[in-house]
DNA sequence: TTGTATGCGTTATCAT
DNA sequence: ATGATAACGCATACAA
């Protein structure tokens, strides 16, 4: 086992190179040789086991296959068949651990139903959009799992997507009637809302990156400002956007919400992971504590969340859930399901730390 | 904007399937017939527009070209070139933020150099890593990045890879002689272990991932013990590998340690964030106080770690780097590059925190 | 300089 | 039940 330390200074790569000749790949035509049968024979052998089959035949096409590691070209059976057993899935910013926790849920239930993820970052640069489409289009993905901006939607859906199905997740875009995974973003932020106000708190602050047009955050802040102005008179709520790279900002806020609260605690509900942890630099920047001087609660459980001071509240996504719901609602309407888009809202689930109780 | 938030209750999806219609790919075929010409001279036109060109022809073709919209199908290039533009990721676990941030430097550099990355994740299940290898090897990806386990290099070399250039990213594999991109694991135990000693701390304990076969978790607790060995006989080191599940055992090997301290305050060297965030759990179930009960760094830096107790020092990876590296590296060798195996070790940076400061 | 013909690895449509 | 053959979309050797 210490040998796995040892780098052999140099040593040229022959090896690889004499490997490849006895190594290459073994064509339907090889199969067809080798067992004295057709191409064809092979094809039906492979395609069509249920149908068709003389036992000898069938026996001396499996030997066949077996004995040379015969497996079919994806490439010329997408080319042939119109169909590539590809999935394309287009994320915002795979640096946010949502996107990779959706990622894995769809990678885990195309691989199972035998198709493969081809994966485009658009790193934050919306404009890319069409691009990646485009460039996973090319590939033949027989649909899209779709978790970004959405800034050119009806240029999208006219040439990009090129009528393949289409799922979209946590982020609806607007023009586009197709399939729709999120978390209740309403049913959240009334969790965070009546967990705050069970715990006393009063003054409420949601903070939330830009709105933009992003359907999530637009979404998240009508439900924190319909469910604050149907509270009690005593409650008062605001929304703060907090750009990315302005942390003095969100640290004006905060003051601005406690003087406002009057002595009392106010409480920040944050919309994402992302501003939960701005909030908790702004927070630690002030010299404030957690739970004492102000109250958090985030949408986003992650697992650092319980080691941030005395535990930061959270609404956990069931992010796998909603990968998996993703992958497989795609299936399905590649498949050709052709029901009316489905709007799937999952629910969010609370967990009460340290952040939130007085 | 605010029509963002409206979901139309349902509308048959039929606008996707006529669109379709319009919108379906045009071959070369097309482009020559609309061009009048042959398909080979389109073929020409696009491959090499260097050489071979008629000032008119080429005119007509471009013309036809945009006005079809005609994108060439990469499958059927790939079919007919053998090369397919594509490079193969396998990683360990893409829950692991290690394997996100190398994904993303690797992804964008590949990008740059118009290929696209077909992600293989292995959740890690290491068995299903040479079915990994066989799914993209089917698709003809051109070359692989791995980060794996590696717990068959044997057949992975002989058969799944077939020939084609691979770079292995933060563990080797034992047998396979191919270019090695990582952190400079001595290096950055080295910087753990000076700056915990230049603070006084003379009890030290690694704890790390069971150690396995894989390479950088062996590389790191070696060179913990080497050091701690070369040191001045005050100082004490011992290892203890961590299972994921088991945070009992964390916890006795804590209080162990502090036992082994007799009074002065110990320091654990944490081998990756995951490990961090467990010794973390760890202190907080004993009731300790990081940086005054005990010392602690880590390697891996994360966005969270300044804000765990008095903030968590750490050594960070140049993990955008790293992956940028490998997919440059990989390119090289696809373009042909026939040196030796190389061996790119990366520094990593220091990150002073309170969790080791007393 | 341009067109014709062939093949990449499959599957599907004919025959037989 | 099986075999020949065309076609998928493209690149290229060869012919013109």
């Amino acid at each position: 086992m210490a040998l796995l330390f040892m780098r052999p200074g140099c040593c040229l790569s022959d090896s690889l190179h004499t490997m490849k000749k006895s190594t290459v790949r073994s064509t339907i035509a090889d199969v067809a040789r080798h067992a004295g049968v057709s191409k064809a024979t092979v094809s039906r052998f492979l395609n069509h086991r249920e149908t068709l089959l003389s036992p000898q035949i069938a026996a001396r096409v499996e030997a066949a296959v077996t004995e040379l590691g015969y497996v079919p070209s994806p490439m010329a059976q997408a080319l042939k068949r119109g169909r590539s057993r590809l999935v394309g899935l287009v994320v915002a910013d795979i640096a946010n651990p949502y996107s990779v926790a959706v990622l894995r849920g769809a990678e885990h239930a195309c691989r199972q139903a035998g198709y493969l993820v081809m994966l485009f970052n658009l790193g934050n640069e919306s404009e890319r959009e069409s691009a990646g489409l485009r460039a996973l289009s090319s590939y033949k993905v027989e649909g899209f799992i779709l978790n970004t901006m959405g800034h050119d939607a009806g240029a999208l859906l006219e040439t990009a997507t090129q009528g393949r199905p289409v799922v979209l997740v946590d982020r609806l875009h607007r023009g586009l009637d197709v399939d729709f995974i999120s978390l209740d973003n309403q049913q959240a932020i009334q969790q965070c809302i009546e967990h705050v106000l069970a715990l006393g708190y009063r003054d409420l602050l949601l903070v939330t990156e830009p709105l933009g047009i992003v359907s999530s955050r637009l979404e998240r802040a009508r439900a924190f400002e319909a469910f604050v102005a149907s509270s009690e008179s005593s409650v008062s709520g605001q929304c703060f956007e907090s750009a990315i790279d302005d942390d003095a900002g969100l640290v004006e806020a905060l003051k601005a919400l406690r003087l406002r609260a009057a002595g009392r605690p106010p409480a920040v509900v944050s919309a994402n992971a992302v501003i939960t942890l701005q909030v908790v630099a702004a927070v630690a920047q002030l010299g404030w504590q957690l739970g004492k001087d102000i109250g958090l609660i985030g949408i986003d459980d992650t697992p650092w969340a319980p080691y941030i001071g005395p535990g930061i509240s959270a609404v956990a996504q069931p992010t796998d859930q909603l990968g998996h719901l993703a992958a497989r609602c795609l299936l399905q309407r590649i498949g050709g399901l052709d029901t009316p888009a489905r709007n799937l809202l999952l629910p969010g689930s609370l967990k009460p730390r340290g952040s939130t109780i007085p």
